[in-house]
DNA sequence: AGCACGCCGACT
DNA sequence: GTCGGCGTGCTC
């Protein structure tokens, strides 16, 4: 019988803790409480065992066992280790991302009298308040407060204590550092799901006098079989008091029980089904590639690609896959990027799937989460939708991966463990031998290199649907229009004019402005210094306008300037704080300024907006769209929000301004970057029966990303970029890994910097790129000071190589782990 | 990451 | 002389 397990804790440190078994073996993939250092947290058991651990080490006993059986399948462990070890992020961080069920474990704090506290008590209570305490006289009184309530010798909440005696947390932190209490965290698990109530028909009650409204109820009642949900019984036309008076009589009791999943909506009978609407030849071919890997999976795992142009109809053909997989008893997971999942792509899915669907997204609270968790789990909905963290779901014999708009830069996760859930997607598939697709309109060039080398098979939809032609794109050469003008204007004069045609035709603008704000720098003109956030090396961006929903006193008076790194704002100074000049001038057109100028420009125009100022949830987003289907928006103003997904029929034209920026950015993905946004806000127009046009305005039309994009060129992209990535050893050619240094102490960040750059210097790894150390494109943010290093390598197991070593010589140096970030397939280089 | 322990300034 | 600020080091 193993005595030890090794339990995985959601601590950044990279190894597991050796646990005593405290009578039942827990299985591994089970949850455990533990103590750990002065805490109780919960673990996965990562393997039972029978070594004892060195003996100087005192190990303690699992406190206790939270699953009979373990909630992590041995696949799903795997996947943990993959990325644990890929990513180089402690396995307890990776697995606390994967499940979901911390919510279940309720990490409670209570306090409790100790000694001291009762001689303080005792004493105080002769000695009066102490006149040394810094405290208010209320708050030394609400502590003897405390001390009488707990002096019986029970362990209470705050909650509770905080009712009883108006003392909060802190005052209660300060009670235990002074002695007086002492805090105790006991976990305690909770079934996580929501309770819902139901009215039961008591059986064979003898029936006494009933009013009209008593026997209609008890008949409705009576129809379902007895049981009604009371959220139900009230949209009936019966008084509320009715059924409480049933209860009173005898005739109906009222259960408690564990929520069902139900769906809000009904489904609209008569109305087609999403996938059974015919698939195109091309659509049906690529569906029918999907299909063939779920039936026969290749000898070779092999992903496939799917690459096809926008408004090619990739979701019909997602749709036709997920049926697929349904129909032969399997499970599919579609993953989707942050804000794919519209609510229009969620009304397709429940009017196709039903109830077998489960939507997992980022405004789940923790509840519903463990909730959609268990019900896939249990199987009740093979079909699962969702962002990242979507790709963890327990889906029980998983046939599917579906990976859509598989280029989004949203598929990596921007903090440990940092992994790229289109990359974990490929992993989990040839784990479980489920079959995978990825599709975009501009596949990454990643992606499509692998299908180049016969990595992953290759699907092409190279038309739209309908025949619908692909837009015409025209290319403003903004420094000609400068030139020609004299005026340095947001809106060419063809952008302007094409809009005011388009408007007058009764047709729907979109205009792509891809920063927030009014203006994104303020400059002074005598001394030339922009101004700086005081937390970052960033320069801040001038809001005129509060956001609508937090108008106090300042945003009113309109005038702020905000950090969109850390959120820092600050009034707008009259004179440069750098040199007292009065002449400060605000550069760069934010989406703010672009609604104002354009509310000039066309006074009657039906003018939204939609940025992360204008929607901040799900709702707002909805309203949004609501109104622009309606056609109560003719023109919209928005960041690349604008540019995912919405299928708005109505938009015939398109306009691009300072998409082209990027270009300028030391990233060498920029040009992919700015060709895939062209081409996706450039795939909003002309989806109904008219033909759309789309005016991109740059001051780079000579760049190969704008041209291609304007030809629609992926495939003459592709083969350029590929090119210069090739030349200059970056990404899909060579592995690479971001590593940052960073430092409240800007010499100490790059004293560390420094450290690590000589002992490379010395490893000498012939294998390895190394650029670096070199301040970091954000070389402060949040007052933190930063310095990297890139590393690439052809050889991604000699990279890995050389991060371990770094991370490993970094703990000889005495360097904190916490300040070092290792970005593994880093997508931003900041 | 949290939490203990320990060394030092501030106030009585 | 105590209180409580935070810097250092460890966690089975």
């Amino acid at each position: 019988m193993s005595r030890f397990a090794d339990i995985a804790l959601p601590v950044p440190l990279d190894r597991p803790f050796t646990y005593a078994v405290n009578g039942v073996v827990p299985a591994v993939g089970a949850r455990v409480l533990v103590p750990f250092s002065g805490q109780k947290l919960m673990g996965i058991v990562v393997k039972v065992h029978d070594t004892p651990p060195p003996p100087e080490v005192e190990t303690k006993p699992i406190q206790q066992v939270l699953d009979a059986d373990a909630v992590l399948s041995p696949e799903q462990m795997e996947l943990a280790g993959w990325i644990s070890s890929y990513y180089l992020a402690p396995l307890g961080e990776v697995l606390r991302g994967m499940l979901p069920l911390m919510a279940e474990v309720r990490r409670d704090i209570t306090y409790r009298i100790s000694e001291t506290g009762r001689t303080i008590l005792y004493q105080g209570a002769e000695l009066g308040s102490s006149r040394r305490s810094k405290l208010s006289p209320e708050d030394q009184n609400r502590e003897y407060a405390v001390l009488n309530l707990l002096e019986a010798g029970d362990a209470l909440r705050p909650g509770r204590i905080r009712s009883s005696t108006g003392a909060n947390k802190a005052l209660l932190e300060g009670m235990v550092r002074k002695k007086w209490l002492v805090r105790e965290t006991v976990a305690e698990q909770r079934d996580a799901r929501r309770m819902e109530r139901v009215a039961v028909l008591v059986p064979d009650a003898r029936l006494p006098k009933l009013n009209a409204n008593q026997m209609r109820l008890l008949s409705e009642l009576a129809a379902v079989n007895g049981r009604m949900k009371l959220t139900d019984l009230r949209g009936l036309p019966v008084p509320q008091t009715t059924l409480g008076t049933l209860v009173r009589r005898g005739l109906v009791t009222i259960e408690e029980v564990p929520e069902n999943f139900h769906l809000g909506a009904v489904h609209a009978p008569g109305k087609k089904h999403a996938h059974e609407h015919t698939l195109n030849p091309q659509q049906q071919a690529a569906a029918d590639a999907i299909i063939a890997a779920l039936d026969n999976p290749p000898e070779q795992f092999q992903p496939i690609l799917l690459y096809g142009v926008t408004g090619s109809g990739k979701t019909a053909v997602y749709f036709a896959a997920m049926q697929a997989a349904l129909d032969r008893g399997k499970a599919a997971i579609l993953l989707v990027p942050e804000i794919g999942l519209t609510p229009a792509m969620a009304a397709q899915l429940y009017a196709a799937f039903g109830s077998q669907v489960a939507l997992l997204h980022s405004q789940l609270s923790p509840d519903e989460r463990a909730e959609q968790w268990h019900r896939i789990r249990r199987g009740e909905a093979p079909i699962v939708v969702g962002t990242r963290s979507a790709i963890f779901a327990p889906a029980p014999n998983l046939g599917l991966i579906l990976v859509d708009e598989e280029h989004d830069g949203s598929y990596k996760q921007e903090e440990t463990p940092r992994y790229h859930a289109r990359d974990t997607a490929i992993i989990r598939a040839r784990l479980n031998g489920a079959a995978i697709a990825l599709g975009s309109a501009t596949p990454s060039l990643e992606s499509w290199h692998n299908a180049q080398r016969g990595k992953y098979a290759r699907v092409e939809m190279p038309d739209r649907v309908s025949n619908r032609p692909l837009p015409e794109v025209e290319l403003i050469d903004m420094r000609a229009e400068f030139q020609q003008t004299g005026a340095d204007q947001i809106f060419s004069r063809t952008l302007i004019e094409e809009t005011r045609a388009t408007l007058e035709r009764g047709e729907q603008v979109i205009i792509l402005l891809n920063r927030r704000g009014y203006s994104f720098v303020v400059m002074c003109r005598s001394c030339g210094e922009k101004i700086e956030c005081q937390n970052c090396a960033i320069a801040m961006t001038y809001h005129k306008h509060g956001r609508a929903d937090e108008m106090d006193d300042h945003a009113r008076a309109g005038q702020r300037l905000e950090c969109h790194y850390c959120g820092f704002r600050r009034t707008v100074p009259q004179v440069c704080p750098h040199c007292q000049s009065e002449h400060l001038y605000y550069l760069g057109a934010g989406s703010q300024q672009g609604e104002e100028r354009l509310a000039e420009i066309f006074p009657n125009a039906r003018i939204g907006r939609m940025d992360r100022d204008t929607v901040r949830g799900r709702a707002d987003m909805e309203r949004l769209l609501t109104r622009l289907h309606s056609g109560e928006i003719n023109l919209l103003v928005g960041t690349q929000m604008i540019a995912k997904g919405h299928d708005i029929h109505g938009v015939t034209l398109v306009g691009v301004v300072g998409a082209d920026f990027a270009l300028g950015l030391p990233d060498f993905r920029a040009a992919e970057r700015v060709f895939q946004l062209l081409t996706q806000v450039s795939g909003r127009a002309g989806r109904g029966d008219k033909p759309g046009r789309v005016v991109v305005q740059s001051y780079h039309p000579e760049h190969y990303a704008m041209k291609f994009a304007q030809q629609h060129d992926f495939h003459a992209f592709v083969q350029k970029e590929l090119q210069y990535r090739r030349w200059m050893h970056y990404p899909p050619f060579t592995a690479l890994a971001n590593l940052v240094i960073q430092s409240d102490h800007l010499e100490q960040a790059a004293g560390w910097a420094a450290t690590l750059g000589r002992f490379l210097e010395k490893m000498s790894l012939p294998k390895v790129r190394i650029i670096g150390p070199a301040t970091a494109p954000l070389s402060r943010i949040k007052r933190i000071y930063r310095f990297h290093f890139v590393l690439k390598s052809e050889s991604r197991a000699a990279l890995s190589e050389a991060l371990r070593a770094m991370l490993a010589h970094a703990a000889e140096q005495q360097i904190p782990r916490a300040a070092l970030i290792a970005d593994v397939d880093a997508v931003h280089l900041m």
